[in-house]
DNA sequence: ATTATATTTCGCCAATTAACGAAATATTAT
DNA sequence: ATAATATTTCGTTAATTGGCGAAATATAAT
């Protein structure tokens, strides 16, 4: 019941949602979904670790970045179940596909590596 | 994406999830509800009107209570797709398989209708 | 008609939660 | 080593939510 509860709560908050979507097209570090959301970094991550204890998503740190993914095989079957059912969903919500739109355009280089000047 | 987040949240209340359960075993009037989890009146029936709202149960009045039921076909993809997914769930739990069992002895006319005395 | 019963609505309170910024942590770049 | 960058943790605040009881509503029984 547990986990049930916490898959439900998890994907029970609308930016969530959009993440779990978002993830559909590639993985991605926290300064890439605080770009497309409009959040604070605190924000996302803490929206992160919430959805990683639901065990939607799973996470692997990849030297300076963090990178969130789907899984490829959820550890629970719930967790499997409700991932299918969420791909299959909002797949023509405009919401969900513009999101879509900005992670294909987001990269973490020119959003988080501000070494190279905007005027360049 | 209102609507997925409605079913979400609807499902993410411990008690809401129990009535869904119960639910499965037959249909229940306010009363019954209120005996088996306990609670007052009003606060199952919000739990109802939430569950209501995101369409995953229905309702008939039947003169004085209010029949409410698992929906035989629900009406948008998301909720027939959530029932199926939460029918398969939680099967051998044992606070929903105790809650079912006091769902099955839960009798309306014992419960609500006081008018016999209880020392009958 | 009046009373009793079942349910819903409303207003309130306590607990939870989403959001932020600041501080802490970890890693890369200089 | 030092500075810069990415992320997480912590403390605070505003909004949401689950709970209750009282009052309102609707129906059945007398």
């Amino acid at each position: 019941m547990r986990q049930h509860l916490k898959i439900f709560k998890a994907l029970s908050d609308k930016n969530r949602l959009r993440i779990m979507k978002m993830l559909e097209v590639k993985a991605m570090c926290v300064c890439e979904i605080t770009a497309v959301l409009n959040l604070a970094p605190s924000t996302v991550s803490k929206h992160l670790s919430l959805l990683h204890d639901a065990e939607l998503i799973e996470d692997r740190k990849e030297g300076k970045w963090v990178n969130y993914f789907l899984p490829k095989k959820a550890r629970t079957q719930e967790a499997t179940e409700m991932l299918e059912f969420l791909r299959r969903s909002l797949e023509d919500n405009p919401e969900v596909l513009a999101d879509k739109e900005k992670t294909i355009a987001a990269d973490r280089m020119e959003l988080c590596g501000l070494s190279v000047k905007p005027s360049d």
